[in-house]
DNA sequence: GCCGTTTTCGGCCCGACTGTTTTCAGTCG
């Protein structure tokens, strides 16, 4: 049984917690909590970096005794401090951690001084009025539990950034109407475009703070008032999404902006390296260490370049902004010029109504030329998969001349003859090779069996890659974002299997795929592979959904040479053909 | 527990809001 990266960053997750709530030096907390996320953010898996006898103190935030504790987590798949740890304090308030208002010091109160163990006393001592009692603790704080508990059955979840998106809008303009205001900005995850935001953070400019506050939680889609005061405000929305507002003065616009953006890891970064050169940042602007911090004495902070170059770094995109090494780039001036939406010239797999698309051949290429695209695969689905109605045999080659036919009449955007065919069970190709010779372009994709062991599913793809005819796998780990979870696979072999084959793995744009992810996008670019951003459209519409994909891989620090379809047509020819 | 162009010991990002207090601890982002 491998153990993965997210199995040894939850473990030390755990640890964290516990020692929190033992009342640990909360910087040793701290140091356990760093290395559960840079072992989330890895590219690569310990188990694989044990393997090969790297140096995992080379890691940031790892030092001797983490390594240690990690070699322990691959080799026997626990951790025996968790355990002493679990004997002394009950694992199950680790989860009362979550509640709302309940920190390690109320948390260890409640358990010392109430027994209580778990959740359901925890709500048994609050209705009974018990909680109230203690030391620091009110009835508001009572009742706030209390309602948090009852809200937890609905558990609350990230949201994708499309759906975010859509709140956003309404509520920015809302903002918009009230003359305080003069400049309005979505921060956060959502400026980052991490896959989903867990809520929205907005700042406004504005010298008024307490009447923008006041106009925010006044919203129509409020539904509650968290917090409110003179510079920031939360509302939680009907949609449960809760947004974070906060008002500075424009002297701070761009202190404040970082501050927002985050990452949080990315910003105690950088106020670590403000304080190697005597310097204080915070949301309000950069400051001598043992200064004023009267507005006045602000080095910088209107603008977020005049920070990173007072700390001589150049601009870092907020997409980049996680610490994954961004900031070690930045110091060697080693930034990757990242890809943007205008350098795509075509997408490599939609859909039409020929199997599960809602449009036309015609009105899919119509689309992508107004898109300003040079060239469209129209990529339907093959016979295996009943529910899609894909095309078998005949059908495929008379598909294909269907496209040939309005690829020479439309003179403008080549349209390429290509299907989306299923890697079967044992890894053949779901059409014969004489129809797959007839193809300018096979994205191979599994839709089925996701269950193979993690041996067998990489093998599988393995195999269909051996086809020469294959050229792009779709949707390489085959995951939707808070549906189903990713199949088994060696990443890492799939890569290296692609790079020896002259294969390619694709971006799939949709925002509920986002398929490579960020990190695997980094990886398979740093493994030297090429990839494709595609959209996986399935109507006119969802050509729009390149510019998720392009976030993604922007997120995985890759570059326009990184992808295949920003060559000119010709080049791309060239490169499907191995040269 | 990590880490080092002043350090191998002594630091470790910074501020707002709430609820409970009567000056602040705890929590949160």
């Amino acid at each position: 049984m491998p153990v993965y990266n997210s199995d040894i960053a939850e473990i030390f997750e755990k640890v964290a917690d516990l020692l929190e709530i033992e009342g640990a030096n909360q910087f040793r907390v701290r140091a356990y909590r760093d290395a559960a996320r840079t072992i989330r953010s890895l590219s690569r898996s310990l188990t694989d970096l044990i393997e090969e006898e790297e140096d995992l103190t080379e890691l940031s935030g790892i030092g001797e005794d983490l390594a240690g504790k990690i070699q322990e987590i691959v080799e026997t798949g626990e951790l025996d401090q968790l355990e002493r740890l679990t004997r002394q304090t009950p694992a199950d308030l680790a989860k009362m951690l979550e509640i709302s208002g309940l920190g390690p010091k109320r948390v260890r109160s409640i358990h010392e001084d109430l027994g209580v163990s778990n959740l359901k006393q925890l709500r048994a001592a609050a209705s009974e009025g018990r909680i109230q009692e203690l030391d620091g603790l009110g009835p508001k704080t009572e009742s706030k539990i209390l309602e948090d508990l009852e809200k937890r059955d609905g558990e609350q979840q990230r949201t994708l950034l499309a759906v975010a998106e859509e709140f956003t809008g309404p509520l920015v303009e809302y903002l918009r109407e009230e003359d305080a205001v003069e400049r309005v900005e979505v921060a956060g995850s959502y400026r980052r475009r991490k896959e989903t935001v867990g809520d929205l953070d907005i700042l406004v400019i504005s010298d008024q703070g307490e009447k923008v506050a006041e106009h925010f939680v006044n919203f129509e889609d409020v539904e509650e008032v968290v917090s409110q005061g003179e510079t920031r405000a939360s509302v939680v929305l009907r949609s449960g999404l809760q947004v974070d507002l906060r008002v500075v003065v424009e002297q701070s616009y761009g202190a404040a902006l970082m501050y927002f953006t985050g990452s949080k890891a990315h910003n105690i970064s950088l106020r670590e390296m403000a304080v190697e050169k005597d310097l204080k940042i915070n949301e309000y602007g950069v400051f001598p260490a043992d200064g004023d911090q009267e507005q006045e004495d602000s080095i910088a902070g209107e603008s977020e370049q005049e920070i990173y170059r007072l700390l001589d770094l150049p601009f870092i995109v907020p997409e980049l902004r996680e610490d994954r090494g961004e900031l070690e780039a930045a110091r060697e001036d080693q930034l990757p010029e990242l890809i943007t939406l205008d350098d795509l010239k075509g997408d490599l797999q939609t859909h039409t109504q020929a199997s599960d698309g809602r449009n036309t051949l015609r009105e899919m290429a119509e689309a992508a030329r107004e898109l300003g695209y040079e060239y469209l695969a129209l990529t339907d689905h093959t016979g295996y998969l009943g529910v899609t109605q894909g095309l078998e045999g005949d059908e495929v080659l008379e598909r294909m001349e269907e496209i040939q036919a309005l690829d020479e009449e439309l003179d403008d955007i080549v349209l390429v003859k290509s299907m989306e065919v299923d890697i079967l069970e044992d890894g053949s190709l779901d059409l014969p090779d004489e129809i797959l010779d007839q193809l300018d372009l096979v994205v191979g994709s599994i839709h089925s069996h996701f269950n193979l062991s993690r041996e067998k599913q990489t093998e599988r793809i393995l195999r269909a890659m051996d086809h020469p005819q294959f050229n792009i796998l779709g949707h390489p780990t085959g995951r939707r974002i808070h549906e189903r979870e990713p199949y088994r696979i060696d990443l890492e072999k799939v890569i290296e299997g692609a790079l020896d084959r002259g294969c390619f793995l694709e971006v799939n744009a949709h925002p509920s795929r986002l398929d490579l992810k960020d990190t695997h996008c980094q990886l398979a670019v740093e493994k030297g592979l090429k990839l494709a951003i595609s959209t996986d459209a399935h109507s006119t519409d969802e050509l729009r959904l390149m510019a998720y994909g392009v976030d993604q891989a922007r997120r995985g620090w890759v570059t326009p040479d990184d992808v295949i379809n920003t060559r000119p047509w010709k080049e791309f020819q060239a490169l499907l053909n191995g040269s």
